[in-house]
DNA sequence: TATGCTAATGCAACATTGTTGCAAAATAAT
DNA sequence: ATTATTTTGCAACAATGTTGCATTAGCATA
């Protein structure tokens, strides 16, 4: 189970302000990731372009979002799993870019494969990124 | 074994220029992807920062490059397989990039795995990126 | 090799995205 | 309620990428 709004702020030591409050739902309601552009639509004129921007760099630091590198190099966050903590973020799972909506999902239950690479190479992270068509656009 | 820059340029229907051809030797010089600043530092004052993005764009378009995504988010290119075509890329490798060096590199023969996905989900295109340290850096 | 057509380039101007310093405001601690 | 600490908004800046248009260079053909 997810933790509420306040808590989850309280719980990574951040104190509890409009923008961060806001920001917080908006990840919490949304079904898929969310860009920073899309943050400054849905929430209206309500906070500064800049706030948004630190906003989303202090909830990756605290663990409570983590960025999805996409085909197109645009900038995308989404919800971490409960486990994820300041500089321990648990998320290999695979994520998924629709090539019709854009929507970006997490696929919580497909995980990153191991893989075999050539001598000398060291993988501390593996992201892996899908392409396609999600099931709303079939 | 790889063709040499005016035969490339030929063989894609690209009249040959000097940024071309310069931008062309800089990426079979190269062991590791190329990011638009690299070239315009490598290339010095000579060519405008608007001709090596149009370059980079037809080059891509061509099946003579292609992007890599990466996990900052920063926009990279590397040559591709002679198979690569306008339209048709076939560069579905494995891509790693160094924490240390920054050097991001293709590995060839490293190759995307089939994944399972969640029903209604149809995937056209696996990029996978890694993360760690590099033969060079260990 | 010279000529004309077409495509590529350079430049200027603009748009978008992201960063930094600092004073004012809001939050948390006492 | 008062004070100390954090966060915010604003302005200014930096980096990255895009577009329109006049000039230039490459290419085909004579
Ligand atoms: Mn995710
Ligand atoms: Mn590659
Ligand atoms: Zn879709
Ligand atoms: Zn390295």
């Amino acid at each position: 189970m997810r933790y509420g709004i306040n808590e989850t702020l309280k719980k990574n030591q951040l104190s509890v302000t409009d923008s961060r409050k806001k920001i917080l739902e908006l990840f919490m309601r949304s079904n898929g990731a969310l860009a920073h552009a899309d943050i400054e639509h849905q929430s209206g004129t309500e906070f500064d372009r800049v706030t948004i921007y630190r906003t989303l760099q202090t909830f990756v630091e605290k663990g409570i979002i983590h960025t999805i590198p996409t085909a197109d190099n645009s900038v995308r966050y989404a919800l971490c799993k409960d486990e994820c903590s300041e500089g321990h973020h648990h998320d290999n799972h695979v994520h998924f870019m629709c090539d019709d909506c854009g929507t970006t999902y997490c696929l919580d239950h497909v995980i990153a494969p191991q893989l075999s690479l050539p001598d000398g190479f060291n993988a501390t992270r593996t992201d892996v990124v899908v392409s396609g068509k999600c099931k709303n656009c079939e």
